[in-house]
DNA sequence: TATTGTTATACTCTATAACTATA
DNA sequence: TATAGTTATAGAGTATAACAATA
């Protein structure tokens, strides 16, 4: 019964860990779907779309494209695509720089500023409803929780 | 100063909702990417061949096509697509049924047992290292804490 | 040579819809 | 008619690699 073996050699504790896991896995991702069909539904956009313009948003500066592809962890073509995508909605705007003739700022336009405004507000609003259920103090816990998981996933990598 | 309205009206506890999942959400994608990758290196297989093979074995009986897509909540045709490629590698079987000769049962074959418990208790064992840092009582609350945003999700839907 | 950004291409995972064969 | 499963197709979202311009 060399199956057996596997098995028994589980303890509790293991098996509460891939429970765990299971249900994070799973609730994130209901989530985030959930998510992506609110924001395709009222604002005709996307994830990443969204989560470009919030990088921007906090960067008032503007970024290059290789600050925005490592921020976004996704590599340079994709970054263009997308950033093509909100230039031509005239949410974005690539700047030359005098410096580096490579490279240019992306930034955010007045129109696109306050558009994403307002879509950060409506989707906090989701996060904060969503979240209706915990305490102030769970959820400090678990945001601090989580750091954790980010070290272990350094240290086995 | 209409945009100040929108930030100013958003209470601490609201951004810490905020704060918290998108650490959830880079937590967990992180953490799936992480095990795709070694799926992918270590055993050849993709996270949702494992997730079919999972649903199999906890349900030795097996289950019909039409079963899998709702457990996996996908839609049909990529199951058909799944089950394919593991019944190429002889992980699992199609059998027909003289009750209903529309459909047929999906059974993990001897082999794929074998290989799936090996891969099972792989898995397990990056899960369970990725939570070592957490207490089983902070595991179970939060597994616990968990079962609220589905509720959430379901209302608001 | 190295770096920035673009283009072209392909792969994974998913959905939708038309189809077949049974029921 | 309705259902189980398949096939064909399309669309996100991602990566890789070859390329042009500049450093």
């Amino acid at each position: 019964m060399t199956d057996l073996d596997l098995e028994t050699r589980l303890s509790d504790d293991d098996h509460q860990a891939l429970k765990l896991w299971l249900r994070l896995l799973s609730c994130t991702t209901r989530v985030e779907d959930h998510i992506r069909q609110r924001l395709r539904q009222e604002f005709g956009t996307t994830l990443p779309r969204f989560d470009l313009l919030a990088q921007l948003e906090r960067h008032p500066d503007g970024l290059t494209m290789r600050e925005l592809s490592k921020r976004l962890m996704v590599t340079g073509g994709n970054v263009t695509g997308i950033t093509d995508q909100l230039e031509a909605e005239g949410l974005v705007q690539r700047e030359t720089r005098a410096e580096d003739r490579r490279s240019f700022i992306v930034r955010l336009t007045p129109q696109g500023r306050r558009q994403f405004k307002r879509m950060a507000a409506t989707h906090e609003g989701w996060i904060v409803e969503l979240f209706a259920g915990w305490t102030p103090a769970q959820k400090t816990q678990v945001h601090d929780l989580l750091a954790l998981l980010k070290t272990h996933l350094k240290d086995s990598t």
